[in-house]
RNA sequence: GUGGCUGUAGCUCAGUUGGUUAGAGCAUCGGAUUGUGGUUCCGAGGGUCGCCGGUUCAAGUCCGGUUAGCCACCCCA
């Protein structure tokens, strides 16, 4: 037999039902914040994830040469492929763009848990807002469909950090604009590493500026709270310019504070500078999403971009958005005992003698015809008994039984499967009669 | 790319110091059951014990390799 390959799931209809109504919740959540959906190609120019990351990039790619002669890739995020037709559009389209997309993405990797070759995502973004009123709807955004799923400030919560903080402590450190990268990337592992470990691997690129680097930053990600900020900011000793501008970026920090605490968020989101995320083309504030009772990997990431449409080719277009992935998320509402199920609707089994078959197949077409759900035994000649046996097996609500008796006065039973109780119903009121059938909390 | 653990029926697992034809529960299918289901009882199908090699009179069991899965590291878009 064949399996699936490495990193790639099947889905078999019990998993499949769960899958998809995570994917409904998505959907939902986000639409009520105002957002709209739009799809983009799965594959795309390798070119395009090169541009952002650089060459070693490929190495966790799906990629291949096409019959074109093409270097082509499986998209491994969705954010290139918005930023490319954003990009092409950005001139004609109204301020601010909130757009979603739920759909599969690719990374060549070791699969565990948590993490698959091929997974999906749910990515938010909001486009053309330069103003932190875009990161506060993106955030609340998050906390929505968190929410949505019966999860609380119990279950996770939002840890917001700032790269223009990073930026200006980088100013105070005199770190070259060609070695930012790799202190952020330090400042990255710095949950993960011990001291040593990290100020040696960073001495090889800042040299005896590593020590003080891990020091500080080890303070600054300490800080939990807008006045341990404001008095980091004073600390640096800036110049009167930049200080003007820092000054500038904490009243942006209070706004968008006071704004997250207004929409209902305020107990979800802690300030923790620590989050830089790895990604390079994040410019300002940056979050991401864990569970609070145990450790896991990120639920969600996310934070502004805006620079990377312009780098793309297009015009300069602010951006800011998240990624949230299935495979952390379902795990996540299991471990929380809230993993999401389809919604549950009557299912008929159609019960019918022998005498009785062309007036119930006439009904099965009408009632599927009215959007009901239907189904009977493939055996013929099988008793009412055996036909019962059946459709209690087959997960049905309820059974339909046609029997001579009923059709004589123009009736057919109705039968609770859960409770054994049955109720008379004239044939042509039956589709009334089910469609008002409520199951819920059965 | 590195390391640890694990592979026996569809699932969960037994399988003694190596010893005849590898078992159980659940699930599946059939029957008991000719107009009223779920219970119960009976029966059946389903395994080259992940794969290859070695040791041995004899390997599910011991050894080596390999492959797959899980977990951790690396990386994390």
């Amino acid at each position: 037999m064949f399996e699936s390959l490495p990193g790639f799931r099947d889905f078999y209809p019990e998993d499949f039902g769960v899958r998809q109504a995570l994917f409904q919740r998505w959907k939902e959540a986000v639409e009520s914040a105002g957002f709209v959906g739009y799809d983009g190609p799965v594959l795309e120019p390798l070119e395009l994830y090169i541009e952002k990351s650089g060459e070693e990039i490929v190495e966790q790619l799906f990629h291949f040469v096409d019959k074109g002669g093409r270097r082509v890739a499986l998209r491994p995020e969705m954010t290139p492929t918005l930023g490319r037709m954003a990009g092409a559009r950005a001139n004609g389209m109204r301020k601010p763009v909130k757009w979603y997309n739920i759909g599969d993405h690719f990374r060549f990797e070791r699969p565990q848990k948590g993490r698959t070759r091929c997974f999906t995502q749910l990515n938010v973004d909001i486009l053309g807002e330069p103003g932190v009123a875009a990161d506060a709807e993106s955030i609340h955004t998050l906390v929505l469909v968190f929410r949505s799923f019966g999860l609380t400030c119990e279950d996770f919560y939002i840890r917001l950090s700032d790269r223009e903080l990073w930026s200006f402590a980088m100013d105070a450190w005199g770190v070259s604009a060609d070695k930012r990268g790799y202190v952020l990337s330090a400042i990255d592992k710095m949950e993960r590493m011990d001291r040593e470990a990290l100020v040696s691997w960073l001495s090889e690129h800042v040299g005896e500026l590593a020590g003080l680097i891990y020091d500080d930053a080890r303070k600054l990600a300490a800080i939990h709270d807008l006045d341990g900020l404001i008095a980091w900011g004073r600390s640096l000793g800036l110049s009167a310019e930049r200080r003007e501008v820092l000054d500038a970026r904490m009243a942006e920090w209070s706004v968008l504070m006071g704004a997250l605490r207004d929409l209902g968020c305020g107990d979800y989101v802690v300030i923790d500078p620590g989050i830089v995320r790895g990604l390079a083309y994040y410019t300002g504030f940056v979050f991401e999403a864990f569970e609070k009772r145990r450790k896991s990997r990120a639920l969600a990431g996310g934070g502004r971009y805006d620079n990377l449409v312009g780098k793309l080719g297009g015009p300069d277009l602010h951006a800011v958005g998240w990624a949230m992935g299935d495979v952390t998320m379902l795990d996540c509402l299991e471990f929380c005992g809230k993993t999401p199920h389809e919604a549950v609707r009557p299912k008929l089994f159609m019960v019918f003698g022998e005498s009785e078959r062309g007036v119930c197949f006439g009904d099965v077409d009408a009632l599927r015809s009215a959007g009901c759900r239907v189904v009977y035994s493939y055996r013929s000649n099988a008793g009412y008994g055996k036909q019962l046996k059946e459709a209690s097996q087959s997960g049905c609500s309820h059974a339909l039984i046609y029997g001579p008796d009923e059709l004589a006065v123009g009736e057919v039973t109705v039968k609770d499967l859960a409770s054994g109780t049955g109720i008379r119903v004239k044939r042509e009121e039956l589709a009334a009669y089910i469609g008002a059938l409520d199951l819920k909390g059965s």
